[in-house]
DNA sequence: GTGTATCCATACGCTTGCGTATGGCGCAAG
DNA sequence: CTTGCGCCATACGCAAGCGTATGGATACAC
């Protein structure tokens, strides 16, 4: 198999892969029930003959496009801090970027929104699930007992989907550029607290910072 | 033929209104999409002859639905925190009341979802924009200058939003009872600072009132 | 009793998409 | 050259949903 890079203007045989490729560009734009086979077929530049011959029928694509995304997160997240010692610096890392990429985010509600379909709502809990279940991991290396661990975890990981959300409904109210840094900033330092020491099932004191960053 | 519907056993005629009802709760199970002239005739008890009377075509009766929505939202928010003095207060209420009603924040969910039909879109837009304003006002009243008011405000609000998120695609991952009170009052704690930059002297101190009773 | 307006039912044409059946074309094996 | 197979096109039947056209029913008017 020679590596077929583009998947439009080569006139190469199709794969299965290029269909749930395909499907789940489809998904990011149209939402889950863009996947219809005869549309991507007019975009693939086939009909529907080539579609059921890889698959036996809808569900099988939107089933391959579900594990193609699950590969692709879970790769994605063991790629980018993979590497990263300090658990402070590691949950640092994993909140900027988690926060600046928008197109897998986006990938991700589209998915999400369909959580009435058993099949979807299977895949959208396992990703989800791991991914709280690494920042719990996270907040317990940083010295947090497992029930606060949890807390922490959910608090951080329901401000990352919330943020995407005000991301893709309202951009106009979220901040670029510097003012961005700065929420940014605001948000890792009040969900990442250093003080640990309480043991108490209360709340530690937590220290607000008075200024941001400076104007630059 | 005693077709006992759903929801209105009446056979009085129906209203518009009574189709953008309608049309909201499909909205709330099915996603936007479920606005489906025939099946709701059919859920209603009458048929599409009765439909294409009250409304022109099938976007009216979105644009209908939408408009009752927004209705409902500002009147519900008004109507929860409407009386309270204390911005303090005022914030803990709006946050806590947030965080209860499961339904509203579900039928958001499944609204912003078709973020990429521009009619919704632009309801979605005020809504949401509407609720970040009264939080940068409550925050602002707290003492905090505008751009830190608009952070704290946008911060608050995506982790409302995410909890929603988690709720609805892994309800697993919320704690319950006595659990999820503690999750709310570390949210509230962390989310509503107390030092603000010192305009005024000393505040009182304020004590988080929690009692039960999450509606879910 | 004849109108008239409101509200709905019925019937039709149209489009889109799913799934199937079958034929065609290229290419390597024999 | 022919055979078989991988890959796709074409052509159907089917279902669901939108919008329209028109008729029927009920109530109130006069």
């Amino acid at each position: 198999m020679k590596t077929a890079g583009s998947a439009a203007e080569t006139k190469q045989n199709l794969t299965a892969e290029d269909w749930a490729r395909a499907a789940l560009d489809a998904i990011a734009n149209g939402g889950i029930e863009a996947i219809a086979v005869e549309p991507l077929a007019r975009q693939l530049g086939v009909t529907k003959g080539s579609f059921y011959w890889h698959f036996a029928n809808r569900e099988a694509l939107l089933r391959a496009a579900l594990e193609l995304w699950e590969r692709r997160e879970t790769e994605e997240v063991m790629a980018r801090v993979g590497d990263e010692a300090d658990p402070y610096a590691r949950i640092v890392k994993v909140f900027k970027e988690a926060n600046a990429g928008y197109r897998s985010g986006r990938l991700y509600l589209a998915i999400a929104a369909a959580e009435d379909h058993p099949v979807v709502n299977e895949f959208v809990r396992r990703v989800s699930e791991r991914r709280m279940g690494y920042l719990v991991e996270c907040y317990e290396a940083l010295g947090f007992t497992p029930a606060r661990a949890q807390h922490w975890a959910r608090f951080a990981y329901a401000t990352f989907m919330g943020n995407l959300q005000i991301r893709r409904d309202t951009p106009d109210l979220m901040p670029t550029d510097a003012a961005f840094n700065e929420y940014l900033k605001l948000m890792i330092k009040t969900l990442i607290p250093r003080e640990v020491a309480a043991t108490s099932a209360d709340d530690h004191p937590h220290v607000v910072p008075l200024h941001g960053a400076d104007g630059r």
